[in-house]
DNA sequence: TTGAAAGCGCTAACAT
DNA sequence: ATGTTAGCGCTTTCAA
């Protein structure tokens, strides 16, 4: 292997004429320098990053806490943040499993955590003896955590809005909520929505509430996998979420319920997709019979047909934006508590103008 | 920051004591033993990863040099990966861009590549000064490079086989090929669906080859995304590539041809989605007017209407097999110099029994 | 402007 | 069984 040591022996000078040579960094005779660098690059040499990371405690490496690698929209909010820390010569790691004694044994400068569930219990266990700088993900549900963590937050509330109202303009007044969680569960979204829509429902409003979730599906033969599906240790989401299949199954919740709803907004583009192919295989059209508004804007939109309508939620900037701050945080700079990530309607074809 | 040497301090040992124990290695009265332990405990103490690969020389540490994260089969072959290398306790990471010389700065023990092209072209550049253990995944077009460099290769000749097969065992005998490529392309699963098929065909071979590349297009207003698309630098993909519109506009050309093909097999599932949406909108109903058949066997596959049939070419199962084969190299052990990985027909309804 | 030396946290050969 | 010591490859005072 080549070192510093073995440049400086070939130019007859010292490994620390070498160092400030190669940082350009403290004096070095301009003649000399020229020589060590070229000699350098004759012989090979490239920095140890090992040595560099251990002297300098800085590993130019951050960890992204997410396992669930299935799911579009953690990859797109990976991609972001490989780009963005790629600019500031940072890498993104990615360990694959809920472990977090992994974290203590990763050489990373930092974390980015991919909602506000799992930065919460982060910060219950290994996160109280163990200092590390965390950003965190966030939509709307992060009331616990202190200001140590920055968050970039995507407003589900607004994201609601956006949905409905993109219904309510091209004349919906009966809308239909796909959820794959029961009704007593916090989501912002479901919170959005029912104060959306109480005055237009009243009592009836839980009616228009579709949620996927395990009493709904007593004798389904899909039963099992759901189960998977909920099973969760430590308030932590461990499973994989099967969103298209709930999807489908909320369709047939709503055919069975014969709502009047002439729409529906869908927990996410996923979940969406899953209706539509359900509501196609009963024989109702989409937009014709029913409309669909997604939430994502994923890529995914494009395989339905017609092209999914969406609330854009742009997880690649929402990435991009984690790795700045954290990055930020790593320098010294003082970042903002919570900063915002941007959404916008994505315009597509599921959604019809009635009236 | 707590280390070994407070905790020794506190033990009223020597470091290497505490070493001896941490790792279970060499001779440590057992008293003695559980005494340290239980101080690291209670001082919070965990073992400094950098510090640590810098004495072993082992970062722990391996490199998936793949940018493409859009694509959802690499993405499940670095699932496998990262599955596979964390059973042995490494990471995988992964640095979102294509420069060679990012690998010089990075803390890693090997390398996976994602195919040949990336392989060979990194074997002629980077690879010539820096030996770094590095195997590759591979699609039958590896005859160029080096036992040094041991593959996991997947069959495409028998891929084709067995669409073909599964094909012609529902009756059909007259079959399209849909690529991205041009006809010129050295692809396995061009070079085998000739030789499947040109006794079927003879001189009218290149007729059911649906090529979809620059000089079909002209006068496509997508012309220009496509040539973005066929942009290459040092004979390496750069972009990542729209299968699913190059399928699009492979139905569009093949319903101008006119072809009598009852059937097509398309490049890959998500060109085989794009097919399908066209051939819908076209008016031209898949199974019963067309069948399709894909590859890959992706999760995408669902999205279809009806589910698309596959040949299912398992990336996880890839890409788990490539960090096994790294990582027994990197512990010393000789590894063959070609592994494959299984392949197998993934049934859906996108065929249909003709006669 | 240069070089010697200490040290980042850990391991392992060697002496005790 | 334990401690001393010499590194791993690099940076950074500090003295020359």
């Amino acid at each position: 292997m080549v070192t510093r040591k073995k440049v400086a022996l070939r130019a007859g000078v010292s490994v620390s004429v070498v160092s400030r040579a190669m940082n350009n960094s403290g004096y070095v005779e301009a003649e000399k320098k020229k020589r060590i660098l070229a000699i350098a690059e004759e012989l090979g040499y490239y920095p140890h990053p090992v040595a560099e990371a251990l002297q300098k405690r800085r590993t130019k490496q951050i960890l992204f806490f997410c396992k669930d690698l299935k799911n579009s929209f953690y990859i797109d909010m990976y991609r972001g943040m490989v780009e963005a820390a790629g600019k500031r010569d940072y890498m993104v790691v990615f360990n694959g499993s809920m472990d977090f004694e992994k974290i203590r044994n990763a050489m990373i400068d930092g974390i980015i955590m991919p909602n506000e569930g799992i930065t919460q219990h982060y910060l219950d266990t290994v996160g109280r003896n163990y200092r590390l700088p965390v950003v965190s993900a966030s939509y709307g549900n992060a009331e616990g955590f202190s200001r140590a963590v920055p968050r970039v937050e995507i407003d589900m509330v607004r994201v609601m809005e956006l949905a409905v109202r993109a219904l309510r303009e091209n004349g919906h007044r009966r809308i239909a909520l796909g959820m794959p969680y029961p009704f007593s569960s916090m989501d912002a979204r479901r919170l959005s929505f029912c104060s959306l829509m109480k005055e237009v429902y009243g009592d009836r409003l839980k009616e228009y509430y579709i949620g996927v979730h395990r009493e709904d599906m007593a004798g389904d033969s899909r039963i099992l996998s759901f189960l998977e599906d909920e099973r969760r240790e430590d308030g932590m989401q461990l499973m994989e979420e099967d969103f298209f299949g709930k999807g489908e199954l909320a369709a047939r919740l709503f055919a069975e319920r014969r709502l009047d709803a002439t729409a529906v907004v869908a927990f996410n583009d996923e979940f969406a997709l899953g209706m539509c192919k359900a509501f196609h295989s009963m024989g109702l059209r989409v937009p014709e019979d029913i409309s669909i508004i997604g939430i994502d804007g994923s890529s995914a939109r494009k395989y339905m047909d017609p092209l999914l309508t969406s609330v854009g939620l742009f997880p690649e900037k929402q990435g991009a934006k984690c790795a700045d701050i954290l990055l930020d945080m790593l320098e010294g700079k003082k970042v903002k508590y919570v900063s915002g990530s941007p959404v916008q309607l994505v315009k597509g074809a599921s959604v019809r103008k009635i009236r």
